[in-house]
DNA sequence: TCGGTTATGCTATGTAATATAACAATGTTG
DNA sequence: CAACATTGTTATATTACATAGCATAACCGA
């Protein structure tokens, strides 16, 4: 036999029945690994989805932004002011209350860098799996927050 | 046709081939529900997540359990100290540095309700998923991890 | 068209989970 | 024994998230 002696993890893992359990090991340490692929360009993964969400749809209100990303109107607002402060994101009025968001052409540039790197670090972490496998997981996850939004 | 005029989400999802985004999602919304659902016990997450380890392992090390659970050094003082505290765990010294932990009768009684309220938890969330798919979730998911520690 | 309600953006603030650095005390090993 | 590593601790910084309250603007029904 060749019981115990193992690392310090062993026992018969209360854990291994908890899928909310890995969920959050894994997304921990990839979301700081992507932390740490960003920072070079001065950008958090949260500033990075703002950059994502934007090219996708220019015009977009930051209210709207915050419903579809899932932040609260008081994180928003330091969010975006450091971006705007950046030049990376232009504001337009929309009428007396909303600001409709766009890219600048440094916003672009650094939108389309962070991009590269967002997805190499996907490559990094999730290019063992499949393509088919990668989107079953991803349609997976989506369906199981998206009911609770 | 009936395009647009939908939810505030719509265009075309830049985070559609992100696993790291739905990951996320899914993690902080299932881990604040579980925060509500144990806060009736007087528990965070991470303290039920240790009263788990020493339900299997009893007798394990401060910093052994640090290790299995991720949790660094500095960060399982306060967290050990406040259990202990509560009188829901006993330690005891192993050597000069090392000391053992094990639950005290208030301590097991407590982890066993906080057992019950993190399946009850995880049925909600998880429960649509079949026996065997939600095996393979988080063998999946725990496979990702674990190549990373 | 008035008045109540809701939406938007913002500031201030609190809480939780991380992280690093430095330390004393103790163990381990060449 | 001397150098090194481990354990637990305190202090502190960072980050992501939350609530509360506010001013202003828009909306909408009587």
């Amino acid at each position: 036999m060749d019981k115990k002696q193992t690392s310090p993890a062993a026992a018969d893992d209360p854990f291994g029945s908890l899928v909310g359990y890995h969920l959050r090991r894994l997304s921990v340490l990839a979301m700081t690994d992507l932390s740490k692929a960003l920072a070079p360009l001065g950008l958090k993964p949260a500033d990075a989805s703002v950059l994502f969400s934007l090219a996708a749809n220019p015009g977009i209100t930051q209210s709207d932004m915050g419903k579809t990303l899932g932040i609260r109107r008081a994180n928003m607002a330091p969010l975006i002011a450091a971006l705007v402060e950046r030049g990376l994101i232009d504001r337009q009025a929309v009428d007396g209350r909303s600001q409709a968001l766009r890219l600048s052409a440094s916003g672009r540039l650094l939108q389309s860098q962070a991009r590269k790197v967002t997805e190499t670090h996907e490559q990094l972490w999730f290019g063992e799996l499949a393509p088919d496998a990668r989107g079953d997981l991803i349609a997976l996850l989506r369906g199981l927050w998206q009911e609770r939004v």
